[in-house]
RNA sequence: GCGCGGGUGGCGAAAUUGGUAGACGCACUACCUUGAGGUGGUAGCGCCCUUACGGGCGUGGAAGUUCGAGUCUUCUCUCGCGCACCA
């Protein structure tokens, strides 16, 4: 590789960073007049292995926005900290053999040193970590209210389980039936568990979502994952029996359709109607060999539905009192809905398919024509076989039928409630307290933090049970309430929790006595830009939102979203096109790349490689474009003078390139924004000589990309203090508009030539066309049918013949 | 299956929002510079025909609207992502 020329990236870098951290110019001010600026990363996890290359592509971006709206004259909170609690960190402390709070603080400190040799402007004296006792303190304050609303639930229901893991897990961290983090396929183990009612805010999650500026994917799988759909609750009594089956459906008019009803083989009301059963032996094996099963092998069987007639069990369709068979099958989910189905085959594919599988009767009550005798027809249309109802349209009748059939409308959510405890070792502890005499109690909040014991042993147990409950020690306690023997709650929170309210802790980092000051939260929230990646759209970034909700119902926080502006970072893939990491060994560290080029260089690559949300394969060669690019801004102080005048192009370009960088800044189109200083620099160095002030202001321009040596040169123009407190450049609206115009000459609609002239009118232009011998040639012997002229810009001749 | 987002040179990509497609950068070619080099500079660089002048074609494909389409409309192919038996 060559060495740089112009000058020594590694010593100039290293001073500007000891600089600026004597200085403190970077430290956020509170009480200030400004108008502010809160910028924020998605704070990482300091996993064992440290960045890669790909990682600092959004620090770059906020840090590039933070530093020019702090040049722009704003107050800017732009912090950075750890979410250090959950599995990740567990495990490799587990294969290391090193505690985890050991491990998390080393890999804390690697991470530190990492960021720092790329220059950035965090305020560290706000960095927070979510496994500090006075961070998680507040976690599990947050926990205690939620709990007082009743919020929070004991459940004994049958939940998702990592074998592997050896912990329950919420709906979100699964992927396809696999265990998120380490792709074990999950089984459904009936545990204790602590659950949080999310789905009380699902319709307010939702309905938020349009007015985010967010990127529309996000907002779209947000929506698609709390998954409102409306529908109506109807009931079918059964047959010689107390108990009654309520269905939830989302097509009540084809209620007259309905052939059988199926319940979820999970279903509590089985059981209650043993009695009716007559094959009861069959039933209760076909339940047994469905709960064996997992998620996976449920839907992998693809789409092979099977089920069991409970014999001798009828419904009564509320519509017509027909009496209906009853079936369980496994295709009806027991956690959504009611956990039971009335099944239209000739309307919906899935009762379609069971039904011919199962021979049972397929009655079509919307037009005709539809059902054949391979396919149902979901759509809509005129009803027929259905009673009063015949003639009418189907999509206009729902709550009358509903009505009809004694029903109620509902909605509901896709979305489940949150399971919320761990089985594992490094996580917040629950701050409850179980108490043979009082029930559950909650720890006193003045005894918090209930601090996470330290121990030897923290191997998870496989058991259900957290490996805290083995520390008798500490498990074993007295009731807050009666004083009596009790023991404390061993389960811990999952590695979400912490991150559901970091960005309220920088507001107020040191604060003891609350969760945040709500003056500081006033004046910081919201959050105005956020960066992350996508892979956050449907877990960390739906609890937060939750999260911030409930504080902002029991007033600790003023706004109702946490985060205003969402911007995600594309991917940087390996040189190889794949995704780096460790496994296909294409991973590139930054350190190895700040050392060849230096930190400046790498921050102006990942930003002009191209769109800031696209996918982009690493390519350290490709770098050296950048390298070149800072080597030429150094160069160019050879011509600088103190007075030059430019060309009046060049003068024109500079002012379009200081509004064009500055919105760049803010659209995070990077790219497009290094490319026009680029273009910028390519014209100033066609210049006989620059002036000083010209010069000055593309260091300004570029200290947010490159500020280890805008500062550097700055410094040598003979400034004392740092570009980075300078003020943003203005650019002059009028000389925005040069004073002449290349007309864009077309025949036909084909380009022709080009005119270039200071005279707008209409008349002049056409004449002066005409004029051209090149023109010309194109219009002998034809006929001009149109001409259209767009001032300024175009003249096109419309010619026949 | 449903939802979202893409398809532009050898490569990463731009395109004043309907007005010269390929800016900027990488790679490549030629020449100059340097004692030397993955240095610096100048010029060229979508494809096809032409020594040249010049011309034709060209933004996944097909059609449409328009004086004019990468941009708008319809259909279609294809890639990526998310959700997925949600009644």
């Amino acid at each position: 590789m060559k060495k740089p020329i112009s000058y020594d990236h590694l010593k100039l870098e290293k001073k500007w960073q000891s600089t600026w951290k004597k200085s403190g110019i970077y430290k956020t001010t509170e009480g200030s007049k400004k108008p502010k600026s809160y910028i924020l990363d998605m704070f990482p996890y300091p996993s064992g292995s440290g960045l890669h290359v790909g990682h600092p592509k959004g620090y770059i971006a906020t840090d590039v926005l933070a530093r020019f709206k702090r040049m722009s004259g704003f107050n800017v909170l732009h912090p950075m900290g750890w979410d250090a609690f959950g599995l990740p960190a567990e495990e490799f402390a587990l294969k290391n053999k090193i505690h985890p709070s050991i491990a998390v603080k080393k890999n804390v400190k690697r991470y530190k040193e990492q960021l720092s040799v790329l220059g950035f402007c965090y305020d560290w004296d706000r960095e927070v970590n979510t496994t500090d006792p006075e961070y998680y303190k507040w976690t599990q304050w947050a926990f205690l209210q939620m709990h007082k609303k009743g919020l929070t639930f004991e459940s004994h229901e049958p939940i998702n389980w990592c074998p592997s893991c050896k912990t329950g897990l919420a709906n979100e961290d699964l992927d396809n039936g696999k265990c998120e983090r380490c792709g074990s396929i999950v089984e459904k183990k009936p545990i204790r568990q602590w659950v949080i009612r999310i789905t009380d805010y699902a319709d307010r999650l939702l309905k938020d979502i349009d007015a985010l500026n967010w990127p529309n994917s996000i907002k779209e799988s947000q929506k698609n994952w709390i998954g409102r759909s409306e529908g109506s609750e109807l009931t079918f009594k059964i047959k010689d029996s107390k108990e009654e089956i309520s269905v939830f459906t989302t097509r009540p008019d084809t209620i007259f359709g309905v052939t059988y009803v199926v319940l979820a083989p999970e279903s509590h009301l089985v059981e209650k109607l043993k009695p009716q059963i007559k094959n009861w032996d069959k039933v209760q094996s076909f339940i047994k060999d469905v709960s064996k099963k997992t998620q996976i092998e449920r839907t992998a069987e693809g789409k092979e539905k099977t089920g069991v007639h409970l014999n001798g069990v009828f419904a009564i369709n509320p519509a017509n009192n027909e009496e209906v068979p009853v079936w369980i099958a496994d295709y009806v989910l027991a956690d959504y809905g009611t956990g039971a189905v009335m099944a239209v085959p000739a309307h919906d594919e899935r009762d379609f398919m069971f039904a011919k599988k199962y021979n049972l009767p397929i009655v079509s009550v919307i037009g005709s024509e539809h059902v054949s005798d391979e396919k149902s027809y979901t759509g809509g249309g005129t009803l027929i076989n259905s009673g009063k109802f015949n003639g009418k349209d189907s999509e206009s009748i729902l709550s009358e039928i509903t009505k009809f059939c004694g029903g109620k409308t509902v909605v509901r959510y896709k979305l489940r409630d949150w399971v919320f405890s761990r089985q594992r070792y490094w996580g917040e502890p629950i701050p409850l307290v179980h108490c043979a005499k009082c029930g559950v109690v909650p720890v006193p909040e003045k005894e918090l933090p209930l601090k996470l014991p330290n121990v030897k042993f923290y191997e998870p147990t496989g058991t259900g049970e957290s490996p805290l409950a083995a520390i008798t020690k500490w498990v074993n306690t007295k009731c807050p309430n009666c004083k009596g023997n009790a023991k404390r709650e061993t389960n811990t929170m999952p590695q979400w929790a912490g991150s559901c309210w970091y960005y309220l802790r920088y507001m107020d980092p040191k604060n003891k006595k609350m969760l945040v000051d709500p003056k500081k939260e006033k004046y910081w929230s919201p959050v105005d830009v956020y960066v992350g990646g996508t892979e956050h759209a449907t877990r960390h970034l739906i609890y937060a939102r939750f999260w911030h909700k409930f504080l902002y119902d029991i007033g600790v926080v003023s706004q109702s979203e946490p985060f205003t502006q969402l911007r995600n970072q594309g991917l940087i893939m390996g040189p190889d096109g794949q995704k780096m990491s460790k496994r296909f060994g294409n991973v590139v560290n930054p350190d190895d790349i700040v050392k060849l080029y230096g930190a400046d260089t790498l921050r102006v690559y990942e930003m002009f490689m191209g769109p800031f949300d696209q996918a982009i394969s690493w390519s350290t060669d490709n770098m050296i474009g950048s390298r070149r690019f800072i080597e030429r801004v150094w160069r160019l102080k050879n011509k600088v003078v103190k007075k030059a005048e430019l060309k009046k192009e060049t003068e024109s370009l500079f002012h379009k390139t200081i509004k064009k960088v500055g919105e760049d800044i803010q659209e995070f189109s990077h790219n497009t924004a290094v490319s026009s200083m680029m273009i910028l620099l390519n014209a100033l160095e066609a210049e006989e000589n620059v002036d000083k002030d010209t010069y000055e202001k593309l260091l300004l321009l570029l200290a947010p990309f490159t500020p280890h040596i805008a500062d550097e040169l700055w410094s040598q123009l003979g400034h004392k203090k740092s570009i980075h407190i300078e003020k943003w450049p203005l650019f002059d609206e009028a000389k925005l508009v040069n004073d002449s115009f290349k007309i864009t000459i077309q025949i036909n609609g084909k380009f022709r030539g080009v005119l270039e002239t200071n005279n707008p009118e209409e008349a002049f232009v056409l004449k002066a066309i005409m004029e051209k011998v090149e023109i010309q040639k194109h219009l002998e012997g034809k006929e001009i049918v149109k001409q259209i002229y767009v001032k300024n810009r175009l003249v096109n001749f419309v010619v026949k013949g």
